[in-house]
RNA sequence: GGGAGCAUAGCUCAGUUGGUUUAGAGCAUCUGCCUUACAAGCAGAGGGUCCGCGGUUCGAACCCGUGUGCUCCCA
């Protein structure tokens, strides 16, 4: 068979997915085993594969397959998020395109668009993590708005609304003007912009001589003033507290009130007070008993209706309709033409932004559903203490900081959004919105007489939808029907989780919630362990966004690289929790990676032909040295993934198998040019190799399993090929296979200094005490070295160079003329190193007080650093003698 | 404004309750090699005031305080 120059990695890709699909090793069903379940975190069902869907579905991966590799039964259930504001909002912008207004749509209408377009694009993710060897059982491939999904998220609705924990109210919510939806805090980004202060002059009712000046960045929305507030400890305001002053353009009369929350130092220390259009203002209102007074519509235009009993003037009139930003700068002209605008400062200030949309934020009261928090958590309160106390444990551990911060000041959930793409609200009003919350509306009749005693014949639903994440939140338990049909077989297998990868960012979002549902529904933790990871940044640390253009398309690596190199290249740049620089050429050393592997192959494969039994052995050491070199990783390997320390146990693996395999073993057991391998050494290579492959397959599936076929027959697949557990290593051996490797590299090292040519060959002369130790090591280190002769020596050997390996000194002689002042002075240096380092050792071992209260080991330790020492110390000075 | 985290080689990071040869790895760099598996390679090397200052301790990259810089979360 003729093997390629290179490891070509597309078709064996889509060969081997196809066939482990088709041998169904990623389908999952109870059984007798123990389960591993990871739930995908769902992405948006219109969504492209990017950076950050790679790390963690590799991660992911990397976690199912290293299970199913070792006896357990591996679940990883796939599934997208109906999304609904970014979905929405994609729809939207489609329909437009297309010359359609949503408004000019019925609700079903729009409905009817949106599940064409989720049938068209939905699940396009869902393919690329093919590409990318993920071994995700399709077969459950779940989306939030299946038909049980949906009904599961209105029962838990219904259930809640009716234990007393979802509740509707009046409130001030991030009001995006564009979408015309609520939104909650965590998708509102602040961001500092460029604005201006205006210094706005409000006249003393009773004197109009006099007058207070207050300092706003939104002057649009002075129309809505209804106190000027300033700090009780003011002493410039002392006097003016309990007067009225006149709001300007509107001639409205109000009160100067003393509120702490005013800070003197900021503006000029007086805050005008419009509780329809600031969080502040509105909480300062509320307890100052202040009436609201908005004067801004759902689309961010102004609107007189709730000044209307003041008769405003025609020119306030006027300003109807306009939007907020245009509304600013004309009432500011028109402030400055009556004379009330003192000064304009610039400003740095923060904006509130809608992730979605982008569009500055309003704060705005209106009627929206509301799940109580504080409640819930007197309820539940394991959804913050099973994470302090490790039940469920976050991995990195400082997350849990950030976890208790947020839920010891939670705030009530608002769930709704003023949205058609999502679950629908299952609430009913009658025409004066008295309102029940019932499934449907032959239900909601019933609960109507039930509750207000007479029939009722029209019912309206509500219009708005539920927040996405009011149905995410019960992701773990529903794509086991765990919600739709309560303790069947597989919740009961699956459920709880073993472990969920996600992302910092949504800790607040969808971590917790999915921990309160697990508690609530069914009555256990969602997850044991929680791997978050970082974000994933450009090699210059910024964000990757579409804007900045700095995000890579990801197939393209794919191809470009292969899936085993990709995911290569992002997993050894990922420590759990930490931002991810990402550089392309992390996967080209993935790319190399492969072709050492495949190069490995190649020299193996070479040695099928030519074999012959071998009474030497000269590769014995070689041979026993490697079974603990992997005894030793596997057992390091395993601790680190319990550990989620993957990228660490990826690097020990990647250094196993190019450093010890490739660079040390393969040399030591390679036969000379032409000669036969021994058919012992040959098996036993077979074997070493199929380990390191079982070892890497987790990290990079696709390459492990094709060299795993073509190194031998095979009745089965690496995929599912079960490990065995490490056994014990014998330190003694190990300690041999450093030994040798100092030898040669310090050897090559003297070869490398004095020119020596690599086809040259020396003769080595070894001083040392313990000469049965290299006799077993001889024939590898003669070759690795290139040497025609290795003799002992008990004195020094004269015209050779000389270096001092451990406690050993090594005479080399060759053709190259010996350079004495050279040699003198690299002794000296090293000599010097050394007197440095024992006078450190001697200072801590002269200090009583470090003798006493030492632990005996350390004590034990530093002694021996000396004893060490002062022998190496008196072998160099050796040297240093009889070269004169 | 409130809270959290980070700072170790040119870059990215390890360093496990303070003691493991006066700090380790990968990448990058330099030197020498087209050695019959691999130049996308081999062999070897150099490179650090562990952010500054102060403290605790027999002993600090690690613990405490403080300053500086960066990042994130919440207002």
């Amino acid at each position: 068979m003729e093997l390629s120059k290179n490891f070509e990695p597309g078709p064996i890709e889509e060969k081997w997915y196809q066939h482990w699909l088709q041998k169904e090793y990623f389908k999952s069903t109870p059984d007798h085993r123990e389960a591993y379940t990871i739930v995908m975190p769902p992405p948006n069902v219109t969504g492209v594969l990017h950076m950050g869907h790679c790390l963690n579905n590799t991660i992911q991966d990397v976690l199912i397959r290293n299970a199913r590799m070792h006896g357990k039964n591996a679940c990883w259930v796939p599934g997208t998020d109906h999304a609904s504001i970014a979905t929405e909002a994609k729809v939207v912008a489609m329909l437009r395109e297309r010359g359609i207004a949503k408004s000019s749509l019925s609700r079903e209408e729009f409905l009817a668009y949106a599940w064409e377009w989720k049938e068209k694009y939905g699940g396009i993710i869902l393919q690329q993590l093919k590409k990318l060897g993920c071994s995700l059982d399709w077969d459950r491939t779940s989306f939030t708005m299946d038909k049980d999904y949906y009904d599961s998220v209105i029962k838990v609705f219904i259930d809640l609304h009716q234990k007393g924990m979802i509740y509707r109210g009046k409130r001030m919510v991030n009001w995006d003007p564009v979408s015309q939806t609520a939104l909650s805090d965590e998708e509102v980004i602040f961001k500092e912009v460029d604005s201006k202060l205006y210094y706005v002059q409000y006249q003393l009712a009773e004197d109009p001589s006099k007058h207070i000046t207050v300092a706003t960045t939104r002057p649009e929305t002075i129309l809505g003033d209804v106190a000027i507030c300033v700090n009780p400890a003011d002493e410039r305001f002392e006097n003016w507290v309990g007067k009225e002053v006149i709001v300007p353009l509107i001639n409205r009369k109000i009160k100067v009130i003393a509120d702490e929350y005013v800070e003197a130092d900021f503006g000029t220390g007086a805050l005008k007070i419009t509780p329809a259009h600031d969080k502040n203002d509105h909480l300062i209102g509320t307890k100052h008993h202040l009436p609201i007074i908005d004067t801004l519509d759902a689309t961010g235009k102004f609107t007189s209706v709730d000044l209307m009993p003041e008769q405003p003037s025609a020119q306030v009139l006027s300003y109807n309709g306009m939007d907020r930003f245009a509304l600013r700068k004309k009432i500011v002209e028109d402030i400055e033409a009556i004379g009330k605008l003192e000064k304009t400062e610039s400003y740095k200030g923060q904006v509130g932004t809608s992730e979605r949309t982008g569009a500055v934020i309003e704060s705005r009261l209106s009627m929206q559903w509301f799940m109580n928090m504080q409640l819930f958590m007197q309820k539940k309160p394991q959804t913050l203490s099973s994470v302090m106390q490790d039940e469920i444990q976050f991995h990195p551990a400082k997350t849990k900081n950030t976890y208790s911060h947020w839920m010891e000041n939670i705030k009530d959930w608002c769930i709704s959004r003023q949205l058609w793409w999502g679950q629908r609200i299952p609430a009913w009003y009658d025409a004066e919105g008295k309102c029940v919350v019932a499934a449907n509306e032959a239900s909601a009749k019933e609960a109507y007489k039930k509750e207000f005693g007479s029939e009722i014949q029209t019912l309206r639903q509500d219009e708005d939808c539920l927040d996405t994440w009011f149905s995410s939140w019960l992701w773990p338990m529903e794509v086991f029907k765990g919600i739709s049909q309560p303790n069947n077989a597989e919740i009961n297998y699956y459920y709880p989780t073993t472990t969920l990868v996600t992302g910092q960012d949504i800790i607040f979002f969808w971590v917790a919630r999915m921990i309160m549902a697990g508690y609530e529904y069914k009555n256990d933790l969602p997850f044991k362990d929680v791997y978050f990871t970082g974000m994933v940044r450009d090699k210059q640390g910024r964000k990757m966004s579409k804007q900045l253009g700095n995000s890579p398309d990801l197939l393209g690596l794919i191809e470009q690289y292969g899936a085993d190199a990709t995911r290569f290249g992002i997993m050894i740049a990922a420590p759990a929790g930490n931002d991810l620089l990402f550089d392309e050429s992390a996967l080209e050393q993935g790319r190399n990676f492969n072709n050492k592997m495949w190069n490995a192959l190649k020299l193996i494969k070479m040695w099928e032909g030519k074999q012959a039994p071998s009474s030497s052995t000269d590769n014995q050491f070689a041979l026993d040295w490697f079974e603990q070199r992997l005894q030793q990783v596997k057992s390091e390997v395993q601790e680190l993934m319990q550990q989620y320390r993957l990228s660490e146990a990826l690097k020990t693996i990647y250094s196993l198998i190019w450093d010890d395999f490739c660079s040390w073993y393969l040399e030591w057991v390679k036969p000379g040019f032409e000669q036969p391998i021994d058919p012992a050494v040959y098996q036993q290579t077979i074997s070493f190799y199929t380990e390191l492959l079982q070892l890497l397959h987790p990290f990079m599936p696709f390459i492990t399993e094709e060299i795993y076929h073509l190194l031998d027959k095979r009745s089965e697949d690496l995929c599912v090929r079960q490990a065995q557990t490490a056994q014990a290593t014998k330190p003694a051996i190990l300690e041999k296979g450093l030994l040798l490797k100092n030898a040669i590299t310090g050897i090559r090292d003297v070869r490398n200094r004095q020119q020596i040519k690599p086809k040259e060959t020396i003769s080595l002369h070894i001083q040392t005490a313990q000469s049965d130790l290299y006799q077993s090591i001889e024939s590898i280190l003669g070759k690795q070295i290139n040497s025609s002769s290795i003799q002992y020596a008990d004195h020094s050997v004269a015209n050779t160079f000389t270096t001092v390996i451990g406690k050993d000194t090594f005479y080399i002689e060759s053709l190259q003329p010996i350079n004495a002042t050279q040699q003198k002075e690299e002794l000296v240096k090293e000599l010097n190193h050394l007197k440095g380092f024992l006078q450190s050792v001697e200072k801590k071992l002269s200090n009583e007080k470090f003798v006493q209260n030492a632990k005996p080991e350390v004590l034990a330790l530093e002694q021996k650093k000396q004893s060490d020492a002062l022998a190496k110390i008196q072998v160099i000075e050796d040297s240093l003698a009889s070269i004169g």
